[in-house]
DNA sequence: CTTTTATTGCAAATGATTTGCATTATCAAC
DNA sequence: GTTGATAATGCAAATCATTTGCAATAAAAG
């Protein structure tokens, strides 16, 4: 049921005639092991403490291939203005999945929404459109950063 | 009530000890009639046939002025990766609007969704967070392109 | 162990957006 | 109306995430 990303991806390269580097080996399973949405620089620097000649732009190219074959999921939240979050998705598995992020310490929160799904739904017979993908993010303040005074240091961190 | 672009730049300006400059007054002035979600070239494409010496520049530094003023909201869409487009949101004023965008002629349709709504606050009193924003987007097929054959050409129309 | 060619590392290119700076022009005060 | 302070512009160069060309490397099929 639940295949790691590894399996999932050694599958489709048997089926195109790709080939399973150790670099990519690497970034998948740094990726699997990556708490967040971490960023292409993220994951590489990750990747480097195991591999240090390991080179960004083959990070690119994998998560592009990834993201080409739906295994992961890219992300523009607004704060980073134009770079790209990482998402492997495996977490919740049928259903779409939307996040929260929190404008202080900018962790971000994972949930489902029935809601969105039934106005997804509706919207579908109400226009005659087919939906593909949604992409929902909620922009606000955390609980915790709610409770605690602005602590500014923690905004640096991630 | 629907105060015009216009109206709303000229009072945090005045509020500001700005200044409205013909060119900003250009620019705000094609925001307001220009249909969809322009980019920021696309802006200075339409502004620049009424004031050929006007500077992409001072396009940029405009619309970045007013997001920041909050008059304007700037949205990346998943197909042109890192390119912001420019929503003027005047037309649905109180409520959150959210966006379909067709993958196949990429029109980009508003809507609005109590549905979503809903789940705000049903999210917001579930985990404590305070929501102070929210982008959908609703990737897929509309109506008219389903009817269709598939049309190259208007694929690279917009 | 060869051979084929997918993938890599590296450096240079890209493309949207931003920025430094000298110049211009708005607008408040005369 | 003129003046003066300075906000905003035009221009060119810089940024920054991401992509790409190409020669070198290394999977994996035979």
């Amino acid at each position: 049921m639940s295949n790691t990303l590894m399996e999932q991806a050694e599958t489709i390269l048997r089926s195109q005639g790709g080939r399973m580097t150790n670099q990519r080996k690497l970034i998948l399973e740094v990726l699997q092991t990556m708490p967040g949405h971490p960023t292409a620089e993220e994951i590489y620097r990750a990747a480097s403490q195991y591999d240090d000649s390991l080179n960004l732009s083959t990070v690119y190219r994998n998560l592009r291939w990834l993201t080409e074959q739906e295994l992961v999921t890219a992300r523009v939240f607004d704060e980073d203005r134009r770079q790209e979050r990482f998402d492997t998705s495996l977490d919740l598995p049928q259903v779409d999945h939307y996040h929260f992020r929190c404008q202080q310490c900018c962790q971000i929160f994972e949930f489902s929404a029935p809601e969105v799904e039934k106005f997804k739904a509706n919207y579908e017979s109400a226009t005659g459109v087919l939906i593909q993908s949604a992409n929902l993010i909620l922009y606000g303040i955390c609980a915790e950063c709610r409770a605690q005074p602005v602590d500014e240091n923690q905004k640096e961190e991630q």
